[in-house]
DNA sequence: CTCATTGATCGACAGACGTCAATGCAAGGA
DNA sequence: TCCTTGCATTGACGTCTGTCGATCAATGAG
């Protein structure tokens, strides 16, 4: 954590001007990496998606999706499409079923991201 | 982590149609702030604010940003504004300038996601 | 008061997104 | 072969988002 206080709340004597170099940008791809991240995991309906992925034991077919939530077929293909491009997702067709599952080889920072949605509403996580 | 191997991929034996209940629902409405939080930080500019944010020792100021990205003023301020929206970060303004910080109470799914900025690029973080 | 500076807001625009109905398509079953 | 089933894709629609230029309010200097 930042070490935020209230001294430092207390204005920095910039006597003039301002402007002052910022410090720690992440490169570019890394910053655009965790927003890829973050985007994929932007909506609702992918939480639960992701939620649903982790806590289940066996791969999960598109119409167990369309029963839980209140969403016509195709959008939940497409959600599914959004979470596959990510990275987050693999899926795999079977004869007439599609199974997915979550990617075990997706990148560090989407199973972090995973790792918080498995956190949620659990004793001791806000 | 979730137990997915080899096994699990092979064909679950549903001999006759699909849909299985889901299991692992979140509340609503832990879902919808989760994509709160992810959402706010869908953005690499956004990334990279919150990233400076947690590196900085000072608030910093609207101009600092400016100067940092290759963006128009009204930009960057929408950026911060979507932050303070999200409660990742609180602004206040002192004279002509306004600093920003990240808000020491913001929600803990929002702290976690800020970690995961903080720890990117770092030795042993992918 | 007058003027320059900082940053928030407005208006506009292009692109992305969530959603659905319709369609296409592969795999089984009759 | 024809029909049904499960799902991906397409096309369309309204909404949201990132971006900018223009403008405005507030502050401070002269």
């Amino acid at each position: 954590m930042p070490n935020i206080t209230a001294s430092t709340l207390d204005a920095p004597p910039r006597t003039k001007g301002c402007c002052q170099p910022v410090a720690g940008l992440l490169p570019e791809a890394t910053a655009a990496e965790l927003a890829r991240v973050f985007t994929a995991l932007d909506d609702p309906t992918r939480v639960q998606m992701v939620r649903v992925l982790a806590e289940a034991s066996e791969p999960v077919c598109v119409c167990d999706f369309t029963a839980a939530f209140a969403l016509s077929q195709p959008t939940i293909s497409h959600h599914l499409a959004r979470l596959r491009e990510a990275g987050v997702v693999t899926s795999s067709r079977r004869g007439l079923w599609s199974f997915h599952q979550l990617n075990p080889e997706m990148a560090p920072a989407a199973a972090e991201a995973v790792r918080m949605i498995r956190a949620a509403g659990r004793p001791g996580a806000g």
